[in-house]
DNA sequence: AGTATGATTGCCT
DNA sequence: GGCAATCATACTG
C-alpha cells in the first residue's frame, strides 16, 4: 500500500529530483503532487552551495528531507528539498506542485483562483504553500505517488551557469508544469 | 561599508 | 517579447 515505495533522499541531487517527480507535498495541510524539479547537485557551479557554507545555504548542508527556502529577487520564497548526505550541499527546487490539498488557502495566498496558476512557477509554489524563512531545517512531509508517472528531463530554466544540464524534471503532459514543456531526451 | 546580483514574476508595449 | 520591481546575500575595497 503506501510504504511500498519508500524514498530515500540520501542520493544525490539529480536522481532525487527525478524520483521526487509525483511525490505530494504538504506544508502545514496544503500541496500536492510535484510535477517539477530542478536539481542543484555537488559541484555544480549554478547551485547556492557551489562556494560553500555560508549563512544563507546552511539549510542545504542538513538532512536530506528537510526544507530549505530562501528568498528570491527580494520577494518570492524558493523551495527546496535537501538530499544527499549531510555535509554535502544538495538540494532539490521544487518548481510546480499540482494544487490538490488545501486550495482554499492557496488561492487566498495567490491572488487568483486559475488552478493552472496556483502552483506554477517556483516563487508561486513558494507562495502558495506559505512558505518562509521558518521552514528551513524542517522535515518535508512527502507521501508517495498513487501510480507511476512519466518524467522527462529537459535543461533548467532562469539560471546563467551551466544552464545546459539537463537537470529539471516534469511530469510529461501535465498542464501544471512551468516553462517549456518539451526538451530533448536527455539520458536518464 | 558599499555595491552588484539573482534557482522570478507580472505587467508593459 | 521585453523590462521593472525589490531586498537579502555575498563579494569587493
Amino acid at each position: 500500500m503506501e510504504a511500498a515505495l519508500t524514498l530515500d533522499l540520501s542520493v544525490d541531487a539529480v536522481s532525487a529530483a527525478r524520483t521526487l517527480i509525483g511525490w505530494t507535498l504538504l506544508v502545514d495541510g496544503v500541496g500536492g503532487p510535484i510535477v517539477e524539479t530542478e536539481a542543484y547537485p555537488v559541484g555544480d557551479a549554478a547551485s547556492h552551495a557551489f562556494r560553500g557554507r555560508t549563512d544563507r545555504n546552511a539549510p542545504m548542508f542538513g538532512p536530506p528531507g528537510s526544507f530549505y527556502v530562501y528568498r528570491s529577487y527580494g520577494i518570492h520564497w524558493c523551495v527546496n528539498i535537501v538530499c544527499g548526505a549531510v555535509g554535502d550541499g544538495q538540494a532539490v527546487l521544487v518548481r510546480a506542485l499540482e494544487p490538490a490539498a488545501g486550495i482554499e488557502a492557496m488561492i487566498e495566498r495567490r491572488g487568483t483562483d486559475d488552478p493552472r496558476r496556483l502552483c506554477r512557477g517556483p516563487g508561486c509554489v513558494g507562495q502558495a504553500l506559505g512558505a518562509g524563512p521558518l521552514l528551513n531545517g524542517a522535515p518535508a512531509e512527502l507521501t508517495a505517488p498513487a501510480g507511476e508517472r512519466s518524467v522527462a528531463a529537459t535543461t533548467r530554466i532562469g539560471i546563467a551557469q551551466a544552464s545546459d544540464r539537463p537537470w529539471r524534471f516534469l511530469e510529461t503532459g501535465s498542464p501544471f508544469v512551468s516553462g517549456p514543456r518539451s526538451a530533448a531526451k536527455a539520458a536518464l
